[in-house]
DNA sequence: TCACTACATTTGTCCTACAAATAGGTATTA
DNA sequence: TAATACCTATTTGTAGGACAAATGTAGTGA
Protein backbone atom coordinates (compact mmCIF):
# COMPACT_ATOMS: atom_id res chain seq x y z
CA UNK A 1 0.00 0.00 0.00
CA UNK A 2 2.66 2.74 -0.25
CA UNK A 3 2.19 5.79 -2.37
CA UNK A 4 2.98 6.24 -5.36
CA UNK A 5 3.49 9.79 -5.58
CA UNK A 6 4.63 12.13 -2.35
CA UNK A 7 1.44 12.68 -0.55
CA UNK A 8 0.70 16.46 -0.51
CA UNK A 9 0.33 18.68 2.51
CA UNK A 10 -3.57 18.72 1.12
CA UNK A 11 -3.53 15.12 1.71
CA UNK A 12 -2.06 15.02 5.49
CA UNK A 13 -4.56 17.81 6.47
CA UNK A 14 -7.50 15.81 4.86
CA UNK A 15 -6.61 12.88 6.93
CA UNK A 16 -5.87 14.61 9.96
CA UNK A 17 -9.08 16.49 9.90
CA UNK A 18 -11.07 13.08 9.27
CA UNK A 19 -8.11 11.93 12.38
CA UNK A 20 -9.98 14.85 14.57
CA UNK A 21 -13.17 13.76 14.18
CA UNK A 22 -12.80 10.47 14.84
CA UNK A 23 -10.79 11.03 18.09
CA UNK A 24 -12.62 13.17 19.77
CA UNK A 25 -15.63 11.46 18.80
CA UNK A 26 -17.23 14.56 16.99
CA UNK A 27 -20.90 13.74 15.77
CA UNK A 28 -23.18 15.08 13.02
CA UNK A 29 -23.90 18.88 14.34
CA UNK A 30 -20.34 19.07 16.92
CA UNK A 31 -18.50 21.97 15.44
CA UNK A 32 -15.16 21.78 14.13
CA UNK A 33 -12.33 24.31 14.73
CA UNK A 34 -12.31 27.30 12.23
CA UNK A 35 -9.54 27.29 9.26
CA UNK A 36 -6.76 28.97 10.87
CA UNK A 37 -6.80 27.09 14.04
CA UNK A 38 -6.50 24.14 11.52
CA UNK A 39 -3.77 26.12 10.13
CA UNK A 40 -1.72 26.85 13.24
CA UNK A 41 -2.63 23.44 14.67
CA UNK A 42 -1.00 21.53 11.79
CA UNK A 43 1.71 24.43 10.99
CA UNK A 44 0.64 24.73 7.62
CA UNK A 45 -1.34 27.65 5.35
CA UNK A 46 -4.96 28.28 5.51
CA UNK A 47 -4.72 27.43 1.51
CA UNK A 48 -4.04 23.96 2.19
CA UNK A 49 -6.54 23.47 4.92
CA UNK A 50 -9.29 25.01 2.27
CA UNK A 51 -8.10 22.46 0.22
CA UNK A 52 -8.60 19.73 2.43
CA UNK A 53 -12.35 21.18 3.70
CA UNK A 54 -13.50 21.51 0.37
CA UNK A 55 -12.65 17.58 -0.06
CA UNK A 56 -14.68 17.10 3.09
CA UNK A 57 -17.01 18.85 1.89
CA UNK A 58 -17.93 17.49 -1.57
CA UNK A 59 -18.07 13.95 0.37
CA UNK A 60 -20.65 15.70 2.26
CA UNK A 61 -18.68 15.26 5.97
CA UNK A 62 -19.22 18.54 6.68
CA UNK A 63 -20.80 21.92 6.29
CA UNK A 64 -19.93 25.29 6.83
CA UNK A 65 -21.27 28.51 6.84
CA UNK A 66 -20.08 31.93 7.18
CA UNK A 67 -19.17 32.84 10.70
CA UNK A 68 -20.91 29.94 12.12
CA UNK A 69 -17.83 27.80 11.30
CA UNK A 70 -17.97 24.60 10.17
CA UNK A 71 -19.78 21.60 11.14
CA UNK A 72 -19.92 18.19 11.23
CA UNK A 73 -22.81 16.26 8.59
CA UNK A 74 -23.91 12.55 8.07
CA UNK A 75 -22.50 12.00 5.22
CA UNK A 76 -24.42 10.50 1.69
CA UNK A 77 -22.44 7.48 1.66
CA UNK A 78 -22.71 7.78 -2.33
CA UNK A 79 -21.79 11.24 -2.89
CA UNK A 80 -18.20 10.08 -4.27
CA UNK A 81 -18.98 7.03 -6.29
CA UNK A 82 -21.45 9.05 -7.96
CA UNK A 83 -18.71 11.71 -9.42
CA UNK A 84 -16.68 8.49 -10.44
CA UNK A 85 -18.99 6.38 -12.15
CA UNK A 86 -17.88 7.82 -15.57
CA UNK A 87 -18.10 4.77 -18.58
CA UNK A 88 -15.28 6.63 -20.76
CA UNK A 89 -13.42 6.25 -17.62
CA UNK A 90 -13.98 2.60 -16.54
CA UNK A 91 -12.23 -0.27 -17.77
CA UNK A 92 -14.16 -3.02 -19.28
CA UNK A 93 -12.52 -5.36 -15.83
CA UNK A 94 -14.58 -2.69 -13.67
CA UNK A 95 -17.65 -2.74 -16.02
CA UNK A 96 -17.89 -6.35 -15.71
CA UNK A 97 -17.61 -6.45 -12.15
CA UNK A 98 -20.35 -3.96 -11.52
CA UNK A 99 -22.65 -5.83 -13.66
CA UNK A 100 -21.76 -8.81 -11.31
CA UNK A 101 -23.04 -6.27 -8.98
CA UNK A 102 -25.91 -5.89 -10.25
CA UNK A 103 -26.87 -9.36 -10.33
CA UNK A 104 -25.44 -10.36 -7.43
CA UNK A 105 -27.91 -7.64 -5.80
CA UNK A 106 -31.13 -8.02 -8.15
CA UNK A 107 -30.62 -11.96 -6.99
CA UNK A 108 -30.15 -11.12 -3.60
CA UNK A 109 -33.01 -9.18 -2.97
CA UNK A 110 -35.60 -11.85 -3.34
CA UNK A 111 -36.30 -12.38 0.37
CA UNK A 112 -36.61 -8.80 0.82
CA UNK A 113 -39.00 -8.45 -2.00
CA UNK A 114 -41.40 -11.30 -0.81
CA UNK A 115 -41.43 -10.16 2.97
CA UNK A 116 -42.52 -6.57 1.80
CA UNK A 117 -44.56 -6.78 -1.25
CA UNK A 118 -47.84 -5.49 -1.00
CA UNK A 119 -51.45 -6.37 -3.63
CA UNK A 120 -50.89 -2.59 -5.00
CA UNK A 121 -47.54 -3.17 -6.04
CA UNK A 122 -48.22 -6.38 -7.73
CA UNK A 123 -50.88 -4.32 -9.11
CA UNK A 124 -48.26 -1.36 -10.26
CA UNK A 125 -46.13 -4.10 -11.82
CA UNK A 126 -48.90 -5.29 -14.06
CA UNK A 127 -49.86 -2.56 -14.72
CA UNK A 128 -46.16 -1.93 -16.50
CA UNK A 129 -45.91 -5.20 -17.79
CA UNK A 130 -49.03 -4.35 -19.48
CA UNK A 131 -47.95 -1.24 -21.13
CA UNK A 132 -45.03 -3.39 -22.40
CA UNK A 133 -47.13 -5.63 -23.98
CA UNK A 134 -49.23 -2.91 -25.82
CA UNK A 135 -46.27 -1.31 -27.38
CA UNK A 136 -45.72 -4.97 -28.56
CA UNK A 137 -42.98 -7.64 -27.89
CA UNK A 138 -40.41 -6.33 -30.43
CA UNK A 139 -40.74 -1.93 -29.01
CA UNK A 140 -39.43 -2.95 -25.35
CA UNK A 141 -38.96 0.40 -24.48
CA UNK A 142 -35.80 0.72 -22.53
CA UNK A 143 -38.17 3.29 -20.29
CA UNK A 144 -40.49 0.70 -19.14
CA UNK A 145 -38.24 -1.92 -18.80
CA UNK A 146 -36.39 0.72 -16.48
CA UNK A 147 -39.28 0.97 -14.86
CA UNK A 148 -39.93 -2.61 -14.07
CA UNK A 149 -36.61 -3.21 -12.39
CA UNK A 150 -36.58 0.42 -10.39
CA UNK A 151 -40.49 -0.78 -9.03
CA UNK A 152 -38.21 -4.06 -7.71
CA UNK A 153 -35.67 -2.45 -6.36
CA UNK A 154 -38.47 0.14 -4.68
CA UNK A 155 -40.26 -3.13 -3.44
CA UNK A 156 -37.04 -4.29 -1.63
CA UNK A 157 -37.45 -1.17 0.33
CA UNK A 158 -33.75 -0.43 1.03
CA UNK A 159 -32.56 3.30 0.38
CA UNK A 160 -28.81 1.85 -0.01
CA UNK A 161 -29.49 -0.50 -2.82
CA UNK A 162 -31.98 1.54 -5.00
CA UNK A 163 -29.49 4.71 -4.42
CA UNK A 164 -26.80 2.40 -5.54
CA UNK A 165 -28.73 0.65 -8.52
CA UNK A 166 -29.41 4.04 -9.71
CA UNK A 167 -26.25 5.45 -10.06
CA UNK A 168 -24.58 1.97 -11.67
CA UNK A 169 -27.74 2.07 -14.51
CA UNK A 170 -25.76 4.62 -16.99
CA UNK A 171 -22.94 2.20 -16.61
CA UNK A 172 -24.78 -0.50 -17.84
CA UNK A 173 -26.93 1.35 -20.77
CA UNK A 174 -24.05 2.71 -21.66
CA UNK A 175 -22.20 -0.36 -22.06
CA UNK A 176 -25.16 -2.22 -23.69
CA UNK A 177 -24.88 0.49 -26.68
CA UNK A 178 -20.98 0.50 -26.67
CA UNK A 179 -20.85 -3.35 -26.91
CA UNK A 180 -24.62 -3.73 -29.00
CA UNK A 181 -22.73 -6.15 -31.25
CA UNK A 182 -21.91 -8.49 -28.62
CA UNK A 183 -25.30 -8.35 -26.90
CA UNK A 184 -27.86 -8.59 -29.41
CA UNK A 185 -26.41 -12.21 -30.45
CA UNK A 186 -27.11 -13.05 -27.12
CA UNK A 187 -30.31 -12.36 -26.89
CA UNK A 188 -30.95 -13.73 -30.79
CA UNK A 189 -29.65 -16.95 -29.70
CA UNK A 190 -31.80 -16.61 -25.79
CA UNK A 191 -34.49 -16.26 -28.09
CA UNK A 192 -34.25 -19.10 -30.36
CA UNK A 193 -33.50 -21.29 -27.77
CA UNK A 194 -36.74 -20.54 -26.09
CA UNK A 195 -35.10 -18.88 -23.15
CA UNK A 196 -36.06 -15.69 -23.03
CA UNK A 197 -37.59 -15.13 -19.50
CA UNK A 198 -39.87 -11.79 -20.03
CA UNK A 199 -40.88 -9.53 -17.00
CA UNK A 200 -44.17 -10.88 -17.17
CA UNK A 201 -42.99 -14.25 -16.46
CA UNK A 202 -40.95 -12.75 -13.62
CA UNK A 203 -44.31 -11.51 -12.35
CA UNK A 204 -46.06 -14.63 -12.23
CA UNK A 205 -43.52 -15.89 -9.82
CA UNK A 206 -44.51 -13.21 -7.64
CA UNK A 207 -48.24 -13.92 -8.12
CA UNK A 208 -47.98 -17.09 -6.91
CA UNK A 209 -45.27 -16.80 -4.25
CA UNK A 210 -42.80 -18.63 -5.60
CA UNK A 211 -39.05 -17.34 -4.51
CA UNK A 212 -36.86 -19.86 -5.88
CA UNK A 213 -38.96 -19.37 -9.34
CA UNK A 214 -38.36 -16.16 -9.05
CA UNK A 215 -34.94 -16.09 -8.39
CA UNK A 216 -34.20 -18.50 -11.37
CA UNK A 217 -36.35 -15.76 -13.64
CA UNK A 218 -34.40 -12.73 -12.75
CA UNK A 219 -31.33 -15.02 -12.70
CA UNK A 220 -32.06 -15.98 -16.23
CA UNK A 221 -33.97 -12.54 -17.34
CA UNK A 222 -29.84 -10.64 -16.23
CA UNK A 223 -28.35 -14.02 -18.70
CA UNK A 224 -26.97 -11.24 -21.45
CA UNK A 225 -25.19 -9.32 -18.70
CA UNK A 226 -23.76 -12.54 -17.04
CA UNK A 227 -22.73 -14.06 -20.49
CA UNK A 228 -20.84 -10.65 -20.82
CA UNK A 229 -18.91 -10.38 -18.26
CA UNK A 230 -17.80 -14.04 -18.17
CA UNK A 231 -17.04 -14.27 -21.69
CA UNK A 232 -16.27 -10.64 -23.54
CA UNK A 233 -12.76 -10.20 -24.01
CA UNK A 234 -11.31 -7.09 -24.63
CA UNK A 235 -10.46 -6.53 -28.31
CA UNK B 1 -33.00 18.74 -5.39
CA UNK B 2 -32.92 21.91 -4.92
CA UNK B 3 -29.80 23.52 -3.18
CA UNK B 4 -29.46 24.22 0.59
CA UNK B 5 -26.69 26.67 0.33
CA UNK B 6 -25.64 28.25 -2.16
CA UNK B 7 -23.40 26.48 -4.40
CA UNK B 8 -19.70 27.94 -4.14
CA UNK B 9 -17.09 29.15 -7.09
CA UNK B 10 -15.47 25.38 -6.12
CA UNK B 11 -18.54 23.59 -6.63
CA UNK B 12 -19.23 25.07 -10.34
CA UNK B 13 -15.01 24.82 -10.70
CA UNK B 14 -15.62 21.01 -9.93
CA UNK B 15 -18.52 20.10 -11.95
CA UNK B 16 -16.81 22.63 -15.26
CA UNK B 17 -13.80 20.45 -14.87
CA UNK B 18 -15.88 17.56 -14.97
CA UNK B 19 -17.64 18.81 -18.12
CA UNK B 20 -15.22 19.71 -19.18
CA UNK B 21 -13.62 15.69 -18.96
CA UNK B 22 -16.89 14.50 -20.58
CA UNK B 23 -17.49 16.72 -23.39
CA UNK B 24 -14.04 16.09 -24.71
CA UNK B 25 -14.04 12.52 -24.42
CA UNK B 26 -10.94 12.41 -22.13
CA UNK B 27 -10.08 9.31 -21.05
CA UNK B 28 -7.01 7.90 -18.82
CA UNK B 29 -3.52 9.11 -19.71
CA UNK B 30 -5.31 12.29 -21.38
CA UNK B 31 -3.86 15.37 -20.56
CA UNK B 32 -6.25 18.11 -18.84
CA UNK B 33 -5.58 21.92 -19.21
CA UNK B 34 -3.44 23.42 -16.45
CA UNK B 35 -4.97 25.34 -13.32
CA UNK B 36 -3.95 28.89 -14.66
CA UNK B 37 -5.81 27.85 -17.66
CA UNK B 38 -9.25 26.77 -16.28
CA UNK B 39 -8.94 29.59 -13.97
CA UNK B 40 -8.69 31.98 -17.28
CA UNK B 41 -11.53 29.77 -19.12
CA UNK B 42 -14.03 30.17 -15.73
CA UNK B 43 -12.65 33.34 -14.89
CA UNK B 44 -12.09 32.25 -11.32
CA UNK B 45 -8.90 32.69 -9.04
CA UNK B 46 -6.40 29.71 -9.25
CA UNK B 47 -6.95 29.15 -5.51
CA UNK B 48 -11.05 28.08 -6.45
CA UNK B 49 -9.61 25.80 -9.26
CA UNK B 50 -7.14 24.26 -7.09
CA UNK B 51 -9.58 23.17 -4.33
CA UNK B 52 -11.72 21.67 -7.43
CA UNK B 53 -8.55 19.77 -8.45
CA UNK B 54 -8.21 18.55 -5.19
CA UNK B 55 -11.53 16.71 -4.92
CA UNK B 56 -11.20 15.59 -8.04
CA UNK B 57 -7.76 14.12 -7.15
CA UNK B 58 -8.96 12.71 -3.69
CA UNK B 59 -11.68 10.66 -5.91
CA UNK B 60 -8.78 9.38 -8.06
CA UNK B 61 -10.12 11.21 -10.68
CA UNK B 62 -6.64 12.31 -11.59
CA UNK B 63 -3.16 13.24 -10.68
CA UNK B 64 -0.80 15.93 -11.46
CA UNK B 65 2.62 16.39 -11.26
CA UNK B 66 4.85 19.35 -11.40
CA UNK B 67 5.52 20.44 -15.00
CA UNK B 68 4.00 17.84 -16.63
CA UNK B 69 0.28 18.96 -15.88
CA UNK B 70 -3.14 17.21 -15.01
CA UNK B 71 -3.89 14.17 -16.22
CA UNK B 72 -7.09 11.95 -16.41
CA UNK B 73 -6.78 8.41 -14.69
CA UNK B 74 -9.29 5.94 -14.27
CA UNK B 75 -10.74 6.39 -10.79
CA UNK B 76 -10.69 3.56 -7.96
CA UNK B 77 -14.48 3.39 -7.49
CA UNK B 78 -14.68 3.43 -3.92
CA UNK B 79 -12.05 6.07 -2.72
CA UNK B 80 -14.98 8.54 -1.64
CA UNK B 81 -16.80 5.83 -0.37
CA UNK B 82 -14.01 4.68 2.12
CA UNK B 83 -13.97 8.00 3.69
CA UNK B 84 -17.27 8.12 4.79
CA UNK B 85 -17.47 4.93 6.34
CA UNK B 86 -17.12 5.98 10.00
CA UNK B 87 -20.02 4.18 12.50
CA UNK B 88 -20.13 7.12 14.52
CA UNK B 89 -21.53 9.59 11.82
CA UNK B 90 -23.56 7.17 10.20
CA UNK B 91 -27.63 7.01 11.23
CA UNK B 92 -28.93 3.46 12.16
CA UNK B 93 -31.23 3.26 9.56
CA UNK B 94 -28.31 4.11 7.19
CA UNK B 95 -26.27 0.74 8.98
CA UNK B 96 -29.87 -0.99 8.64
CA UNK B 97 -29.77 -0.45 5.01
CA UNK B 98 -26.08 -1.45 4.81
CA UNK B 99 -26.78 -4.83 6.36
CA UNK B 100 -29.57 -5.60 4.05
CA UNK B 101 -26.90 -4.90 1.09
CA UNK B 102 -24.81 -7.43 3.18
CA UNK B 103 -27.28 -9.86 3.52
CA UNK B 104 -28.40 -9.29 -0.04
CA UNK B 105 -24.69 -9.71 -1.76
CA UNK B 106 -24.08 -12.60 0.46
CA UNK B 107 -27.01 -14.14 -0.32
CA UNK B 108 -26.80 -13.02 -4.58
CA UNK B 109 -23.01 -14.12 -4.98
CA UNK B 110 -23.94 -18.38 -4.67
CA UNK B 111 -23.93 -18.65 -8.14
CA UNK B 112 -20.92 -17.16 -8.77
CA UNK B 113 -19.06 -18.99 -5.90
CA UNK B 114 -20.81 -22.74 -7.08
CA UNK B 115 -19.49 -21.71 -11.14
CA UNK B 116 -16.02 -20.48 -9.74
CA UNK B 117 -14.84 -22.67 -6.52
CA UNK B 118 -12.50 -25.00 -6.88
CA UNK B 119 -11.07 -27.96 -5.46
CA UNK B 120 -8.68 -26.06 -3.15
CA UNK B 121 -10.72 -23.38 -2.17
CA UNK B 122 -13.00 -25.71 -0.52
CA UNK B 123 -9.89 -27.35 1.20
CA UNK B 124 -9.18 -23.99 2.40
CA UNK B 125 -12.27 -23.41 3.80
CA UNK B 126 -12.20 -26.52 5.94
CA UNK B 127 -9.00 -25.45 7.13
CA UNK B 128 -10.54 -22.05 8.36
CA UNK B 129 -13.85 -23.83 9.77
CA UNK B 130 -11.41 -27.09 11.43
CA UNK B 131 -9.49 -24.31 13.01
CA UNK B 132 -12.58 -22.98 14.50
CA UNK B 133 -13.73 -26.49 16.21
CA UNK B 134 -10.47 -26.73 17.54
CA UNK B 135 -10.45 -23.45 19.38
CA UNK B 136 -14.35 -24.72 20.62
CA UNK B 137 -17.43 -23.98 19.87
CA UNK B 138 -17.98 -20.84 22.41
CA UNK B 139 -14.31 -19.06 21.39
CA UNK B 140 -15.64 -18.49 17.76
CA UNK B 141 -12.85 -15.70 17.69
CA UNK B 142 -13.73 -13.37 15.25
CA UNK B 143 -10.62 -13.51 13.34
CA UNK B 144 -11.73 -16.90 11.95
CA UNK B 145 -15.57 -15.40 11.63
CA UNK B 146 -13.86 -12.83 8.93
CA UNK B 147 -11.92 -15.03 7.40
CA UNK B 148 -14.26 -17.41 6.18
CA UNK B 149 -16.51 -15.21 4.49
CA UNK B 150 -13.65 -13.34 3.13
CA UNK B 151 -12.83 -16.99 1.50
CA UNK B 152 -16.28 -16.87 0.06
CA UNK B 153 -16.21 -13.22 -1.15
CA UNK B 154 -12.86 -14.42 -2.99
CA UNK B 155 -14.14 -17.24 -4.29
CA UNK B 156 -16.95 -15.51 -6.15
CA UNK B 157 -14.38 -13.64 -7.93
CA UNK B 158 -15.43 -9.90 -8.10
CA UNK B 159 -13.22 -7.29 -6.88
CA UNK B 160 -15.47 -4.55 -6.72
CA UNK B 161 -17.82 -6.90 -4.14
CA UNK B 162 -14.89 -8.26 -2.82
CA UNK B 163 -13.73 -4.46 -1.77
CA UNK B 164 -16.94 -3.29 -0.80
CA UNK B 165 -17.87 -6.34 1.88
CA UNK B 166 -14.33 -5.17 3.59
CA UNK B 167 -15.01 -1.68 3.26
CA UNK B 168 -18.25 -2.40 5.22
CA UNK B 169 -17.26 -4.71 7.39
CA UNK B 170 -16.20 -2.29 10.36
CA UNK B 171 -19.35 -0.79 10.37
CA UNK B 172 -20.94 -4.18 11.59
CA UNK B 173 -18.57 -5.15 14.31
CA UNK B 174 -18.94 -1.83 15.14
CA UNK B 175 -22.56 -1.80 15.03
CA UNK B 176 -22.47 -5.52 16.99
CA UNK B 177 -20.43 -4.13 19.78
CA UNK B 178 -22.34 -0.71 20.26
CA UNK B 179 -25.89 -3.28 20.23
CA UNK B 180 -24.36 -5.99 21.39
CA UNK B 181 -27.06 -6.26 24.32
CA UNK B 182 -29.50 -6.43 21.07
CA UNK B 183 -27.77 -9.36 19.23
CA UNK B 184 -26.41 -11.37 22.18
CA UNK B 185 -30.55 -12.35 23.49
CA UNK B 186 -30.93 -12.95 19.48
CA UNK B 187 -27.94 -15.49 19.03
CA UNK B 188 -29.28 -17.34 22.79
CA UNK B 189 -32.92 -17.40 21.31
CA UNK B 190 -31.61 -19.08 17.97
CA UNK B 191 -29.19 -21.75 19.80
CA UNK B 192 -32.72 -22.49 22.01
CA UNK B 193 -34.49 -23.32 19.07
CA UNK B 194 -31.48 -24.88 17.15
CA UNK B 195 -31.48 -22.84 14.63
CA UNK B 196 -27.76 -22.10 14.35
CA UNK B 197 -26.14 -22.28 11.27
CA UNK B 198 -22.33 -23.01 12.03
CA UNK B 199 -19.68 -22.35 9.29
CA UNK B 200 -19.44 -26.17 8.99
CA UNK B 201 -22.89 -26.62 8.19
CA UNK B 202 -22.86 -24.21 5.09
CA UNK B 203 -19.21 -26.20 4.29
CA UNK B 204 -21.13 -29.22 3.56
CA UNK B 205 -23.68 -27.57 0.94
CA UNK B 206 -20.90 -26.15 -0.87
CA UNK B 207 -19.53 -29.64 -0.85
CA UNK B 208 -22.59 -30.97 -1.71
CA UNK B 209 -23.39 -28.97 -4.66
CA UNK B 210 -26.65 -27.63 -3.24
CA UNK B 211 -26.71 -24.15 -4.19
CA UNK B 212 -30.38 -23.71 -2.85
CA UNK B 213 -29.28 -25.52 0.47
CA UNK B 214 -26.58 -23.19 0.58
CA UNK B 215 -28.57 -20.00 0.08
CA UNK B 216 -30.81 -20.90 2.62
CA UNK B 217 -27.74 -21.77 4.88
CA UNK B 218 -25.96 -18.63 4.90
CA UNK B 219 -29.38 -16.89 4.95
CA UNK B 220 -30.09 -18.26 8.19
CA UNK B 221 -26.39 -18.01 8.91
CA UNK B 222 -26.62 -14.42 8.74
CA UNK B 223 -29.91 -13.84 10.53
CA UNK B 224 -29.31 -11.53 13.68
CA UNK B 225 -28.38 -9.19 11.34
CA UNK B 226 -31.87 -9.66 9.45
CA UNK B 227 -33.68 -9.29 12.61
CA UNK B 228 -31.53 -6.48 13.89
CA UNK B 229 -32.61 -4.29 10.49
CA UNK B 230 -36.20 -5.48 10.51
CA UNK B 231 -36.73 -5.11 14.35
CA UNK B 232 -34.28 -2.85 16.14
CA UNK B 233 -35.63 0.21 17.49
CA UNK B 234 -33.34 3.29 17.58
CA UNK B 235 -34.31 4.51 21.62
C1' DT C 1 25.48 10.86 -31.23
C1' DC C 2 25.27 11.30 -26.54
C1' DA C 3 25.72 13.38 -22.07
C1' DC C 4 25.32 17.44 -19.59
C1' DT C 5 23.55 21.99 -18.49
C1' DA C 6 20.51 25.81 -18.35
C1' DC C 7 16.01 27.33 -18.91
C1' DA C 8 11.05 27.50 -18.82
C1' DT C 9 6.90 25.74 -17.16
C1' DT C 10 3.72 23.93 -13.82
C1' DT C 11 2.30 22.31 -9.46
C1' DG C 12 2.63 22.91 -4.34
C1' DT C 13 2.71 26.10 -0.71
C1' DC C 14 2.49 30.53 1.66
C1' DC C 15 0.83 35.19 2.39
C1' DT C 16 -2.15 39.21 2.37
C1' DA C 17 -6.35 41.37 1.48
C1' DC C 18 -11.14 42.07 1.23
C1' DA C 19 -16.24 41.04 0.44
C1' DA C 20 -20.26 38.78 2.28
C1' DA C 21 -22.69 36.76 5.74
C1' DT C 22 -24.07 36.48 10.37
C1' DA C 23 -23.90 35.44 15.57
C1' DG C 24 -23.89 37.99 19.43
C1' DG C 25 -23.90 42.00 21.84
C1' DT C 26 -25.53 46.90 22.40
C1' DA C 27 -28.35 50.65 22.08
C1' DT C 28 -32.94 52.28 21.31
C1' DT C 29 -37.73 52.48 21.79
C1' DA C 30 -42.47 51.22 23.20
C1' DT D 1 -38.97 45.63 31.25
C1' DA D 2 -39.12 43.61 26.85
C1' DA D 3 -38.92 43.79 22.17
C1' DT D 4 -36.58 45.63 18.23
C1' DA D 5 -33.14 47.65 15.48
C1' DC D 6 -28.55 48.37 14.78
C1' DC D 7 -23.25 47.44 15.21
C1' DT D 8 -19.37 44.96 15.45
C1' DA D 9 -16.37 41.13 15.37
C1' DT D 10 -15.66 36.81 13.39
C1' DT D 11 -15.42 33.42 9.79
C1' DT D 12 -15.90 31.64 5.30
C1' DG D 13 -15.37 32.59 0.25
C1' DT D 14 -12.61 34.61 -3.25
C1' DA D 15 -8.75 37.04 -5.40
C1' DG D 16 -4.02 37.74 -6.58
C1' DG D 17 0.91 37.68 -5.94
C1' DA D 18 5.08 35.33 -4.70
C1' DC D 19 8.40 31.65 -4.55
C1' DA D 20 10.29 26.74 -4.03
C1' DA D 21 10.60 22.30 -6.11
C1' DA D 22 10.25 19.34 -9.73
C1' DT D 23 10.92 18.23 -14.40
C1' DG D 24 10.30 18.34 -19.52
C1' DT D 25 12.87 20.60 -23.20
C1' DA D 26 16.17 22.87 -25.69
C1' DG D 27 20.65 24.05 -26.29
C1' DT D 28 25.82 23.10 -25.59
C1' DG D 29 29.87 20.70 -25.79
C1' DA D 30 32.71 16.55 -26.26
Amino acid sequence: MKELHTTTLADQAEEKIIGYIKENHLVPGDALPNEMQFSEMMGISRNVVREAMSRLRMLGLIESRTKRGIIVTEPPLLNGFKKVLDPQLLSIETIKDMMGMRIALEVGITDFIFTNITDNDIKELYEIVARQKALGINSLSAEDEIKFHLKIYQIAGNQFILKFQELMHPIFSFSEQNHENYFKPISQRLKKENKIVTHADILEFIKKGDREGYRKAISMHLQPYLEFLYNYQHK
